[in-house]
DNA sequence: TAAGCGTGGAA
DNA sequence: TTTCCAAGCTT
């Protein structure tokens, strides 16, 4: 017996769903792959101009592989979850190394690859290969757990594998492709996050959420917590050629392996600013100017970013390394940069940031 | 098992 | 302005 879940969806695909992204055209695993990497928890209007940029300066597994860790970074610049570009130069040349420049075509290889995890190996074997796999993103989470009426919420490990036998159970064998896309496409335009348009849905008439006219409550909200607020300090430290020094951040935690300003601890205080960039980087420098400030809000805390300028008096003791550069803004833009470091670079410095 | 990891759009 | 969360994975 069919699922008639699956046939009224992809009926509805055919009519309705997004049948020319970017990532449509030229399809094979290397394209797929790279738009699914940079879709994770991004949206996908997000996502275009990034994944045609990308795929000019790195057309194809050999390309990427070969190509420095910081260009793939700076073509993430902006992007976020940076450990994602990270992963996809490692998984590059291990699909080069190891795979002789294919990719694999089994759901249990390609979790080897840094990077894929279940949901994006299923991903790339069906649109990739046509092959049969279940997918189970944001959308096809949404869609389930309303069409089903999965209480809780998806974070949870019982929750989340309910969800995913329900996808196992849905997939179909033919069509697997249209099918996977249709299925986001239709958490995407129709079973939205708010208000879902349930009357133009090709599966409304054994939704269980609708049916209870509760499509509200699934799927469940995650728990939420505090975020911890923290405070920074960033330097614009300027020599007097105009160039500002730049650091390399540690290639875990935040904007690991991202270059961006030098940070220094809050505990120093502004009137300490000085004496720490002496004692900290081995630079003289004159007083520090403070230029307003601004929150920024991660997942799990709240940032409050302190900008200061502080002109550099003495001889540059930092050398030209791979941790630490001195650079115009022009040029600090071509590298992997975090959106605060950028803000702080491409504002006016008139501007009042706070 | 749960925390950590970014950014921007939407409400 | 704040909160939520989007084509998740790693540790």
């Amino acid at each position: 017996m069919t699922d008639s879940f699956a046939d009224r969806l992809l009926n509805w695909y055919d009519n309705h769903g997004r049948h020319n992204l970017p990532w449509h055209h030229d399809r094979n695993a290397y394209r797929v792959w790279v738009s699914e990497i940079m879709l994770q928890q991004t949206q996908v209007a997000t996502v275009i101009p990034y994944f045609e940029a990308f795929m000019a300066s790195f057309p194809d597994v050999q390309a990427l592989a070969a190509a420095p860790v910081d260009d793939v970074l700076s073509h993430w610049s902006g992007l976020g979850y940076y450990a994602r570009a990270r992963n996809l130069h490692k998984a590059a040349r291990q699909v080069v190394d190891e795979h002789g420049g294919e990719f694999p075509q089994d759901q249990e290889t390609l979790e080897t690859l840094t990077g894929i995890g279940r949901s994006t190996a299923a991903a790339i074997i069906a649109q990739a290969f046509g092959k049969r796999a279940a997918i189970l993103d944001g959308n096809v989470k949404r869609v389930l757990a309303r069409y089903h009426a999965v209480p809780g919420w998806p974070g949870q490990t019982p929750v989340l594998k309910q969800l995913w036998q329900h996808a196992e159970q849905h997939t179909p064998d033919e069509r697997v492709r249209d099918y996977t896309q249709g299925i986001m496409d239709l958490g995407a335009m129709v079973c939205t996050r708010s208000k879902p348009a349930c009357e133009s849905c090709p599966v409304n008439n054994d939704c269980q959420a609708y049916a209870r006219n509760e499509t509200k409550l699934y799927p469940g909200s995650k728990p939420k917590k505090e975020k911890p607020e923290k405070t920074t300090w960033m330097l614009i430290l300027e020599d007097n050629e105009g160039r500002i020094l730049l650091e390399r951040r540690p290639p875990s935690g935040i904007w690991g392996g991202l270059w961006s300003l030098p940070e220094l601890d809050p505990a120093y205080g502004a009137e300490e600013l000085q004496e720490a960039c002496e004692t900290k980087l081995g630079l003289a420098c004159s007083d520090p100017q403070l230029i307003g400030g601004f929150r920024h809000t991660f997942s799990h805390y709240h940032l409050h970013i302190q900008p200061a300028k502080l002109p550099v008096t003495g001889s540059t003791k930092v050398a030209d390394a791979d941790s630490q550069r001195w650079v115009h803004r022009d040029q600090a833009l071509t590298l992997g940069l975090p959106a605060p470091t950028r803000t702080l670079l491409t504002e006016p410095e008139q501007t009042t940031l706070l």
